[in-house]
DNA sequence: GTGTATTATGTGACTAAGTTACCGAATCAA
DNA sequence: TTGATTCGGTAACTTAGTCACATAATACAC
């Protein structure tokens, strides 16, 4: 499938521009692939592109001074890189971490042809407002699972939507990072697994948690 | 100064709107005052309009089942209700509550007119991108400063700011209202303040917090 | 004004979570 | 195979949140 037949697929938005319009967004932007790991936002960097996500995962997350880290949210095929597209908006640094998670093809508008092209185009607009209002919700979520939350009851609940999006009981996953997912310290999660392990809830092995009692988990998580 | 005024004043969103359709704004839309205490959007309501802010403070917070409240963004003139817009864009239920802080005058832009006059209107969307961005991105930085920082730093803070927002260094307010602030529980608060005035940083009063040592408040912040 | 209700604050004891500082075991790379 | 690195375990301690009260200040009713 070509590139073009690809965006419009993934955002609609898209096919009700004019085809002029669609023809310069393939011409002057450009494909581009990133392996996993590739970071392409950091705090207060300018990008030069609104990237639009054709396939793999970016995970969007906070890091502390003290390099404690906490995801955000993460965005997949068919969204937009909200870090990169909001900064141009408002001028503000953009105050997260986006990293390349799973191997992502990107397509990236240069921001002159953006202006020209989509920022007078209403189904776009109303795209970025549903975009922002998503991430703004999650964000929302994270936050009120972080302050009236115990983590025990986080971790559980992370490990049954884990194990159920994956369709196994078996993750491959460290200590270290699911920290990083919660916005907590290894240890403390270290602890609370043993915890569970020693429940008979779970099984552990390096890098690798077998959910013994999803029951268990469910019944802590609420 | 009249209505119409007021909105072109405090939303130039709006002066670009064609005349008939700031007329209609203005005959199907309504002005309303709201006391101090208002619930103006609760979890799960649905909003039949959409309330620009003309005057007066909106508090927008999130409550815990267990009754903690965490303060997310203000919204004063010139803002308009995140909590009854979005809702209406997604359909989903907003998960905060909006409370009039200050009495308020409210303009309420019925649903329909809305989508008949605003929602293809260009400088609208953008302003409302613009919110959405800056909600988020206040959002974020509670996020942060919850996860991340320690409450006594984050109290300092949050003392010299609205301090100086005041220009007096007696602040008139509970310990309660401070742990809602900061998401955290009263006690919290009242622990740590008897901890800054043993240090002779406050003096403490019902109802009342008075800072004798901004310096010293400052330096614990950063 | 006086008593009574309400609101605000103080505090101790306890639990949960985060930090520091290690250790050793598994894995990887040369 | 050996040295380095990553990963997990754990103890001791600090910080934060919860629960259960006591006490103090103010409001208000009469």
């Amino acid at each position: 499938m070509d590139t073009l037949t690809r965006l419009r697929t993934l955002f609609p938005a898209l096919q009700t521009l004019e085809e002029s319009a669609q023809r310069t967004l393939i011409e002057q932007g450009s494909l581009a692939r990133r392996p996993a790991g590739t970071v392409l936002m950091r705090q207060g960097e300018v990008c030069p592109h609104v990237p639009l996500v054709l396939s793999g995962a970016l995970r969007v997350y906070k890091l502390s001074p003290g390099g404690r880290e906490m995801t955000l949210y993460r965005a997949g095929a068919g969204d937009t890189c909200l870090v990169s597209v909001a900064c141009r908006l408002t001028g503000d640094d953009f105050p997260a971490i986006a990293q390349v998670e799973e191997a992502a093809e990107l397509f990236f508008i240069p921001y002159a042809v953006y202006s020209r092209v989509l920022d007078s185009h209403i189904p776009w607009k109303d795209f970025l407002i549903a975009t922002l209002y998503k991430r703004f919700s999650e964000s929302l979520q994270v936050l009120e699972s972080v302050t009236f939350d115990r983590v025990d009851r986080r971790l559980a609940a992370w490990l049954l939507n884990r194990s159920e999006a994956q369709g196994k009981a078996t993750l491959s996953v460290t200590h270290e990072q699911i920290a990083a997912e919660l916005g907590t310290a290894r240890e403390v999660i270290s602890r609370m697994l043993g915890e569970m392990r020693h429940q008979g809830w779970l099984e552990l092995g390096r890098r690798r948690v077998r959910i013994l009692d999803p029951e268990a988990l469910r019944e802590l998580s609420e």
